[in-house]
DNA sequence: CAATCTTTTGCAATCGTTTGCAATAATTTG
DNA sequence: CAAATTATTGCAAACGATTGCAAAAGATTG
């Protein structure tokens, strides 16, 4: 039964601009109840009468009108937003373009979607980690995810020090104290080596920075895979190379022009092999015939190149579910142990 | 001077989980000031001694602090986050996996961070899109960058009409009135069709989904290419395919098994234009000898890939500021044109 | 030394919600 | 029909910050 009759909320319709935001209070006075009704019906509380609820939350509807996340998060003490942080080097401007790193995001999107997060995005430059304590500290985030360890380590182990809820892709390290999900790179590693030594091969040259922690596994797994078969570990064949497609093409090139006999590459990445493959092809050294080829990470254009690339594949959409998983986790106060995720070698023609 | 002997928060120590959040009020504590006088240090008010500053900082600095930006938001009625959302097809439970999207998430996470927005990045149903007023409704966003305009122009203009802050990524259609950002895709499929013609070939295929306006409008400049030299334009070598490299996969192999005669092709993406290249390898069919080809985007991969791919280049960081640059525009009560950007073409080895 | 002006501080209201508690109205019971 | 019970509602106090205003302290002036 009304109390009075509803009158138009008036501060909302005299702006001439027309973009006041619709308020809890304006539904409460053009349906004719108090604030409290509106919120309980609105969230469907049982203290509510079934004819207010539905009559309430019809003007709502029509009035497009959405509680305030802000007001309502800061009454409740709550925060369903997580922050991805994405590392970037400032010093050289350089943004991710591997398309990995921008598959995880889309991941990422898809998990953190599911279990009804919002997914802030954040560049933070990769030399000031200690900025994204900051993201939890203000309460913008509940907790943060990490793309890119890189090479840092300690600012991280720091990070998790201060208790900022965190999870990582990136290896597993010792004296770790945060955590990480990530492929088991070296087994990666050594089936990848295993299958170009399977197909005769026997000097494979290696692709990446093994300074970076996952490269350092992949590596360790391909130097595994040469001392089970007993043969010898050639330093020549280590080609330092970034993860971007420039940095790929100059230091194969340089590489190339050395003239040190080789017979297989495996490359730490999709995007470092094709670069690879891309400037050998110039030189007219044939893959496979004259080189094979193994990549890492299967991305999306690997099954669709020429010829298509044999790689070690990681589960990317399961990536992204058990990051969100590991850090729900944590928030929730467990301290989950780092997650390591199977490899394996998706076989195609670049390698036999 | 202070007051009285600063006490520790206890309340924040005596939970176990020492993750309680400090707040001003602990500040205020410890410092033996007002919460008033600790909100005026931190904001850098004149109001407040230097001393008092000083000190207030950096006990606020040595505790982590920083002020919780959703009560800050909601006392000054201010928002400084945009909601950048990309359309996924839930129907087919696809997600968006061209390369030039994902570069546009990072040209907008530069963009928006330069300009000290947050970016709340957003999945949505590409049927539902007037759930993106919710982001805006419920405070959540102070407005909305979509990436991807596909069909939903009428949705899109009901957005607008809502008068929700909203800047597109797509093609500047008759009767709309939202504002776009986009490359000048007629001029793109002009040149690159004009510069095909120039090489002396004479039956090119387009390669694309037609009913997409920014597709449609790159086949208009294709037509009038082939206008302006008087040549016929022949139906046949129009090839639907959509913006997925499985799609174009189908597409190019399901073209070429129709023996339909053709010397080039333009393909509406780089993705697309790099797969066609691949079917095409596959079947010995030679690029450029026997065929053609122009791409558009300009994407990372399109200089490293091999034959380097000839493509229409979008400008992917003026992209993103531009975006940025026309929403702030309409949050500030402006009513900015739509943004054409300019398109050259990249000439590199498969055209040539 | 009283009166005035400055500088620095704190009180209390406010932002848009939620929720414990008390109040009211409607219903049931003896 | 009074009393007890139950179903709905509204009041007012949070949540963690900002800010107008008034008060207090110190400095300056006549």
């Amino acid at each position: 039964m009304k109390k009075k009759i509803a009158e138009p909320p008036v501060q909302a319709v005299a702006h001439g601009d027309s973009r006041a935001r619709m308020q809890m209070v304006d539904i409460a006075r053009l349906a004719g109840v108090s604030v409290s009704t509106v919120s309980r019906a609105l969230s469907g509380s049982t203290l509510v009468n079934d004819e207010t609820r539905q009559r309430v939350s019809d003007l709502a509807r029509s009035l497009n009108y959405s509680v305030n996340i802000g007001a309502q998060n800061l009454r409740m003490k709550q925060n369903k937003t997580v922050a991805v942080v994405v590392p970037y080097d400032a010093a050289a401007r350089q943004h991710v373009s591997d398309p990995f790193f921008l598959s995880m995001l889309g991941s990422l999107a898809d998990a953190l979607t599911d279990r009804d997060y919002d997914m802030l995005v954040s560049r933070v430059d990769a030399a000031r980690l200690d900025n994204v304590a900051a993201l939890v500290d203000s309460g913008r985030a509940i907790g943060v995810i990490l793309i890119g360890q890189w090479h840092h380590h300690d600012q991280l182990n720091e990070l998790a020090r201060r208790r900022i809820p965190l999870a990582v892709w990136g290896a597993k390290l010792p004296q770790q104290f945060y955590c990480t999900v990530g492929s088991d790179n070296v087994t990666g590693g050594r089936l990848a080596t295993q299958h170009l030594l399977a197909q005769g091969r026997r000097r494979i040259a290696f692709l990446g920075d093994r300074n970076l922690p996952e490269v350092g596994q992949r590596y360790e797994g391909y130097c595994e895979a040469l001392r089970r078969k007993r043969l010898p570990n050639d330093d020549q064949l280590a080609i330092a190379a970034d993860f971007t497609a420039d940095g790929g093409e100059r230091a194969v090139t340089d590489f190339l022009s050395r003239a040190i006999p080789f017979d297989a590459m495996f490359a730490a990445s999709d995007l470092l092999a094709m670069t690879a493959i891309n400037v050998m092809r110039r030189l007219s050294i044939h893959v496979p015939h004259d080189v094979a080829m193994v990549g890492y990470d299967d991305i999306t254009l690997a099954a669709h190149c020429h010829p298509p690339l044999t790689t070690v594949r990681q589960p990317i959409d399961v990536a992204g579910r058990a990051l969100v998983d590991v850090l729900t986790k944590i928030i929730g106060g467990d301290n989950p142990p780092s997650v390591l995720l199977p490899t394996d070698l998706v076989i195609r023609a670049t390698s036999v």
